[in-house]
RNA sequence: GCGCCGGUAGCUCAGUGGAUAGAGUGUCUCACUCCGAAUGAGAAGGCCGCGGGUUCGAUCCCCGCUCGGCGCACCA
């Protein structure tokens, strides 16, 4: 595909300007109305270095580009140089291409050969896996792709919650309560039952915490009897989990989590007092962080046992000894920030170089209606298994009433439920902090994943009502593209063009709804177009170039939605 | 108290060191004998939190303030 920037630069490269052809493509814009043209190039910075007027400068410029094929149009208002691209070629430079390349448009190979981890989603075994994990485990599945996208070996990495006195808790308790018919049941609500009775078991009877800690000791220790509760617990929360994942289209590379580190820290804690890192504070080992405004990161408590950090830096060098990772990112919620930044100084000062690819991606607090925040211990949340369940139900009564006739109802009610909150959650900055409410959630209306998906079942459904001869001689490019120079047809194709750096940019600053944006956009275009222009003409030659931009916007939606973890189906 | 993040239309949110700040939603209109109306078109709606500074140019960068969220040693 012809790259336009590059050309432009290229025209308007010379010695005298002070300036990298590099450079010059990084300041071509795109102007924030049409009628400005496509491309825009500002001379306000060369005013300085040329000791001329920006307006001169851009009335040079202009002079130089020549007009051809390309460019109809070049122009200098004010200190822009604006370019103007002939509708008909970038028809045929991009519907083309994009047909020829069908699922592989928007992929580059960028990535070739490296390696990335995204560890993303973790959820606590034996705990609920609720709305407050949702963020995670869907930013995380699309930022997978989008670097599978660009060519990356992604390894998709579920750090399980799968450790720490919280068991110890959880054996005393089934000791106590547990019956296996209710967990076989019912595992998490079980198993959450039974934390909860603990802990208001140990208010009156503080002697079960020491218990907790002991059943914890020996769990370290291998004994059988704790370790077999363990696993139950494990195997359990896991096939629960499993069965969101699925609903979701999610799979994990690696479960490892953090009971798989358990046996690595003796080593993180030796290299550390090796370095001369470690101090003794209040009978615990820190490291202290005081000159970089970090506090002090506790390494190991008073008793010996390890802590978040601690762990966290045996997984790193876990990590890149194992998989010599390119980026190692954490897909974790912005509380976790100072966390982050004292892990990131500790690897630091360990004289680890590549703990520049660590990165953390954070996102913003979901709380509920009336400002409180997702509490396990009080049993306030929303499970997310039933807010994907009522997606699904809301979505099915929608289209019983719009779409009744429609075969395999309920597997297309499940595509289009379930992306709807993919979609929502994909949709704005992931930093944002928002209040989860049914009605944001279950709104299906306006830039939402069912209007997406829509555009895609019009888009399909047009290709349905055409011939087999029309469909080939449309994806081959036997056509006449200057049928395409309508205003939205030339627009859509513009959006159209830029997915592959959409992609790039999303993937760069790990944010999936940059993405989802674009792909609103080209569906408000579609639909534009649409209406705007009969697509299925009595003139052939039309038709088929018409046809072959619905099959590349078509082909550009199903890329997208996949890239953000969400099924595109031909009906709804 | 200190640190990090956010404040843009009634509401939910995009946006960029550059040209007249944009969507969706809600409100009020209009468009199905026509490829699927989960659609499209139009109207209305703005001291871009406040005050300074840097710059040819700031909603964007810097400083101060303010409001909201989060975090600040034996949880993760």
């Amino acid at each position: 595909m012809i790259d336009y920037r590059d050309i432009i630069a290229s025209e308007i490269f010379s010695d005298e300007l002070g300036l990298s052809k590099d450079e010059i493509k990084s300041m071509i814009e795109i102007p924030s109305d049409e009628s400005m043209g496509d491309f825009a190039f500002p001379c306000f910075r060369l005013a300085k270095t040329m000791r001329k007027s920006p307006q001169i400068i851009a009335a040079d410029i202009a002079e130089k580009i020549s007009v051809c094929n390309i460019f109809y149009k070049v122009e200098q208002v004010n200190a822009y140089v604006n370019v103007f691209i002939n509708p008909s070629h970038i028809a045929e430079n991009v519907v083309y291409e994009i047909n020829k390349l069908g699922s592989e448009y928007g992929k580059s190979e960028i990535g070739q050969g490296k390696n990335i981890i995204v560890d993303f989603s973790s959820p606590n075994i034996a705990k609920p896996f609720h709305i407050g994990h949702i963020r995670s485990t869907v930013i995380g599945n699309s930022i997978c792709k989008l670097y599978e996208a660009l060519g990356y070996n992604v390894i998709g990495v579920n750090h399980l919650g799968d450790y720490g006195t919280q068991f110890g808790k959880m054996i005393v308790a089934y000791r106590k309560w547990g019956k296996e018919e209710e967990l076989v049941k019912e595992p998490i609500k079980t198993l959450l039952g039974y934390y909860t009775k603990f802990h208001e078991e140990a208010e009156k009877d503080p002697s079960l915490d020491d218990e907790a800690r002991e059943a914890f000791v020996r769990l370290e220790e291998g004994c059988e009897e704790e370790v077999e509760l363990w696993e139950k617990f494990r195997e359990y929360s896991l096939e629960e989990f499993n069965r969101v994942y699925k609903m979701l289209g999610i799979t994990f590379d690696s479960y490892a989590g953090e009971s798989f580190y358990s046996d690595k820290i003796p080593a993180v804690v030796e290299e550390l007092k090796n370095k001369n890192l470690l101090e003794e504070s209040q009978g615990a080992q820190i490291v202290d962080l005081e000159e970089y405004d970090l506090g002090a990161a506790m390494i190991m408590k008073s008793d010996g046992s390890s802590l978040y950090v601690t762990r966290d830096i045996a997984t790193a060098i876990y990590r890149k000894n194992t998989y010599n990772f390119a980026k190692n990112l954490y897909v974790v919620a912005s509380q976790q920030n100072l966390h982050f930044k004292q892990w990131k100084k500790v690897l630091n000062l360990m004289g680890y170089d590549w703990e520049k690819d660590c990165i953390h991606v954070p996102f913003g607090l979901v709380s509920l209606e009336d400002g409180e925040i997702l509490s396990t211990r009080k049993g306030k949340v929303i499970f997310l298994e039933d807010l994907l369940k009522n997606a699904v139900a809301k979505t099915k009564d929608i289209m019983l009433e719009k779409n009744p006739d429609i075969p395999e109802i309920d597997t297309i009610s499940r595509e289009v439920g379930i992306g709807a909150v993919i979609f929502q959650e994909l949709s704005n900055n992931r930093i944002k902090d928002y209040v989860f409410t049914w009605d944001k959630v279950l709104n299906f209306d306006g830039e939402t994943g069912p209007y997406v998906q829509y555009t895609h079942v019009r888009a399909s459904g047009i290709l349905r009502n055409s011939t087999e001869d029309e469909i080939n001689k449309a994806k081959e490019g036997t056509c006449d593209y200057s049928y395409l120079s309508g205003e939205s047809a030339f627009r859509l194709i513009k959006l159209l063009y830029r997915v592959p750096e959409v992609i790039e940019d999303a993937a760069n600053r790990y944010e999936p709804s940059i993405l989802t944006r674009h792909l609103v956009e080209i569906s408000q275009l579609f639909n534009k177009f649409y209406h705007d222009e009969h697509i299925l003409v009595d003139n052939k030659d039309e038709r088929i170039a018409k046809l072959s931009l619905v099959m590349a916007t078509k082909i550009v939606i199903a890329n997208s939605l996949a890239l953000l973890g969400i099924n595109a189906p031909e009906r709804m």
